[in-house]
DNA sequence: TAATAACCTACTAAGTCGATAGGTTAATAG
DNA sequence: CTATTAACCTATCGACTTAGTAGGTTATTA
């Protein structure tokens, strides 16, 4: 399941990637218009500027602003500093790798051969897909 | 993140699928072989059973043997029992669908955007997969 | 009748999630 | 120079989930 977290960020990301100019948003415009909590917000915004996708500025007319182009931003990035591990096991992280201390060996372990599967496909699809894409 | 009990039931039925014979398998015998609690083994197998995908046999020479053909059993049927949706936000789910709260309408969404092409990417793999693939 | 192994119910420690509260710091307007 | 604004920071919290543990009961076999 998505964190809500990771859901509010690609938002906010979305909402300030559709903005005609590229002057600062304001957390509480967001906020208000993706109906989300604005302290919650807060905290996720500040996460994508330390991150670097977002610069910020303070005081009257400030706000949040994108750093690099939509384009240039894939969805993979995102969700690993938002979500974490784009993996459903650390034993196939390709970022997060590790082992697993039940499992003997991984070459015959089922689910380590299912997954690594499952983490293809969605990093597929989720290196296909930049801001850009769900503007 | 896959929870241990899909992981372990992943592995419980991969164990039992790779049995020669199709005589029945004690819990205890897959607990040690997969280094896994046995009773928390027990309800996930119970839970199996009580699916479809599994039949049971008590007392001495009892246990747990496959229902159906290991080629006939789909990884989508046994996480969707296991783990629940597929699908990582509900509002893309086809089995477990449910409206979001905060999203005014699904198409202008960017979060359902990208969520359906992770849903149907997961879905490929998983429904390509069964569990004679992770024999 | 004893042993075996599935089956059932209840509980719990630890961790995570989604927020809320209450401030401080820096930039701008007047 | 002062007030306002909005980002920034720290701490806390209730609700929920997870991964188990404990302690039994029921049905089958030897």
């Amino acid at each position: 399941m998505l964190s809500k977290k990771t859901k509010y960020g690609i938002k906010a990301l979305t909402f300030i990637a559709r903005q005609p100019e590229r002057n600062p948003v304001q957390t509480s415009e967001i906020a208000k218009s993706e109906n989300i909590s604005q302290k919650f917000l807060e905290s996720i915004l500040l996460i994508l500027r330390k991150s670097g996708f977002l610069g910020s500025k303070k005081g009257k007319g400030g706000g949040y602003y994108l750093i690099k182009e939509p384009e240039d931003i894939k969805m993979t990035a995102i969700i690993r500093v938002l979500e974490g591990p784009i993996a459903m096991v650390p034993c196939v992280s390709l970022n997060y790798y590790e082992k697993c201390e039940d499992c003997p060996e991984e070459k015959t372990c089922s689910v380590h051969k299912l997954m690594i599967q499952v983490r293809d496909s969605t990093l597929n699809v989720l290196g296909e897909n930049t801001l850009a894409d769900l503007t």
